[in-house]
DNA sequence: CATGAATGAGAGTTCATTCAT
DNA sequence: AATGAATGAACTCTCATTCAT
């Protein structure tokens, strides 16, 4: 874990580094990265500028350590789901479910998360490394390549275009619960009150992933 | 069809345009809307500032200009498809087909399209009132009810859900290819190669679109 | 001539130009280059920041315009008296009371010359590249060469040396002139009316001078 | 000697006191006086930035101990030449080369003295009031009064612009030691390998010094 | 005495927009 | 209609200095 602030924010009171790094979090998902300002962070978060950039050497690695935080709330997620039992679909239904109420919970860290796929922010991203996304890829191939063995699901599958597919939609879910712009297509594809059953999302994605990996009958 | 730009912008010769727009494009892709830079846009394209103020009433209507032009290519893509004949699976194998060379020919043109996805920019995502999600999702539609109605595809399926699947795994299609980020994160999943073999990707979205869709074997 | 300023500034009214220059040369001296603020001068020259930086690139931009101004004032003096009659002495009287003239005419600009040999600006120097200094050098190793031909000064004299030792003493004076510290050094040593009376101290220096350059008795 | 610390930093150990001062020459030097950053001296010197404000009432504080100490040494130096048998040229011979020892020592206390004389710190150098000038003034007056008394020297010299001349080209002397514009001014004016032969320049400038100060031959 | 976190005025610079020509 | 010089608010970041611990 890289870390992108200083030695003295580990230092100040935990309650502090929350309150900067939640304040931060709601600029930067309202405005952007390039919208956002420190100086209106640093007021609204109660502390000076000058001790803002005691904290972090610039703007950008604020953001990175919001991005790094966000990474291990993630990853404690994941590690959850890899410890826990059940078959394939039962355990991507809880990727799913974790996907939704994370991003029900922290809809602005998610939000930042897909600004950052922004062409101005790639420096940023390349930075990051990919290090989250490997764990995903890696966490979906063990699964998929462990029930084919077991013969649970169709064999002619591409395990990795598959993985692919999976963490999309599950991608995709969560900008509609997060970007102001996918949850209106999201009401555009499925009513206005698409974001009120959370269940009923569930059960249509997981009909059309189970669907896409059970051993299909011919065609016609 | 709303008018963007000024009557002014229309009057000038097409070349004209196409070069002030195309040269926008780079511009927004490159940096992201907040990142742009009106004068150097202007200057790049070869007319000035005054002229460029003449035509666009804000940076922002320059902005929505080149969204609503990229409509316009989407529409047309779209209506083509929906003349076509086919059954409703050749019909998604166009559909993300052409989904990938659009995004294979105008790249930067669908970069701005993610940037739009930011909370910064959602007051013009909602300015453009989601007209194009809208075409999509009445056309996944029909090509849904119509199949089922023949008993092509599982009945049990949430047409309106679906629907938002399919057009979410082409979305994400896209976006690996113009995007840095998604790019990457592609190559994390697929492997090193994963942009070279259009037609394996193809093959592979096809194969999970279509078993999800297919009636399915009961599970066990 | 190098140019560190924007095409924009030669467009504008010499007048306009001048008054910028004057003013910046005025706070540059006044503070020295980091002390020295932009949004300042560009008020008290009547403009705008945003002019100001359409005019220059960056502060050492302006910083640098100044100099090359000096030096082209710098090169004028040196050039007419190349082109004047009299002999060695004559003309190094002459050099003399330019640089006098110079000093007594643009304290400031020669104040701020004697800022860039601060270690700080020691870039800025570099990228001067010494070619005020080597224009100097060559012009009195010529006058020396010359006269030692003509057995009108000292043979045992080493000609590079001696240049060096002539053009520091004239170089001290104009920095007596312009600087408060080396003005007030001058007080010290010659007492205070030191400055009223500049034929007195050209005689003080130029019998000093000659004294050197004469051939001279052995010692003893 | 005025005081320019408080009384706190003449407590602390000899070694501790160096080494601030050491540090502080440094960034001095390298930056200029209002380049230098105080808090990145207390953090190289090893002491807290509050226990610097307890031993300096200011940068200018310590910038001010910085060129007292100077003077000290400097002054210990005169007052060894002074004490020295020799006749004025061999004494004049003796100030050349300790200058030149001294800029070669503390090259760095040198350039602090060299941004001593730029405009924007002039109230400092005015604070200092010349001390030091006065003493070299004095003492080459006495020098130069005495050489004459015994006739030794030109009487038609003006003893006082003399004195200066001779103070100014050591002083350039020093410069062309200590700082990067004057190192390359000399290189100029003498050739690329001016600062490798520390005899040849003592030697020519005793010459021309010399030749200056004896009585002279009618010109012509 | 010593510490170093905190302050905040102020620096250089950018850029959307206006408007006289 | 076209130009492009001009504007100035707003931004990121620096650093001398203070003061609670």
């Amino acid at each position: 874990m890289e870390k992108y602030h200083k030695e003295t924010f580990s230092r100040i009171p935990a309650e502090k580094q929350q309150r900067i790094l939640d304040t931060a979090v709601a600029e930067f998902a309202a405005n952007g990265f390039p919208g956002a300002n420190i100086n209106v962070i640093a007021k609204k978060a109660g502390i000076s500028i000058g001790a803002m950039y005691k904290y972090f050497g610039s703007k950008e690695d604020l953001f990175l350590t919001i991005i790094e935080r966000a990474h291990g709330l993630l990853e404690e997620a994941l590690d959850d789901i890899d410890h826990s039992p059940g078959d394939i679909f039962q355990r991507i239904e809880m990727m799913v479910r974790a996907a939704q109420r994370y991003a029900r919970a922290f809809p602005e860290l998610h939000q930042i998360y897909l600004d950052l796929t922004s062409e101005g922010l790639s420096h940023m991203s390349r930075k990051l490394s990919g290090k989250m996304e490997t764990i995903t890829a890696r966490f979906y191939e063990k699964l998929i390549d462990s029930a084919m063995a077991q013969g649970r699901i169709d064999p002619r599958l591409d395990p990795r275009v598959t993985a692919l597919c999976i963490d999309n939609l599950i991608l995709m879910l969560q900008y509609s619960y997060t970007s102001d712009y996918f949850r209106e297509r999201m009401k555009i594809f499925i009513g206005p009150d698409a974001l009120l059953d959370d269940e009923k999302i569930v059960r249509g994605m997981m009909g059309f992933i189970k669907g896409a990996l059970l051993t299909q009958k011919q065609p016609g």
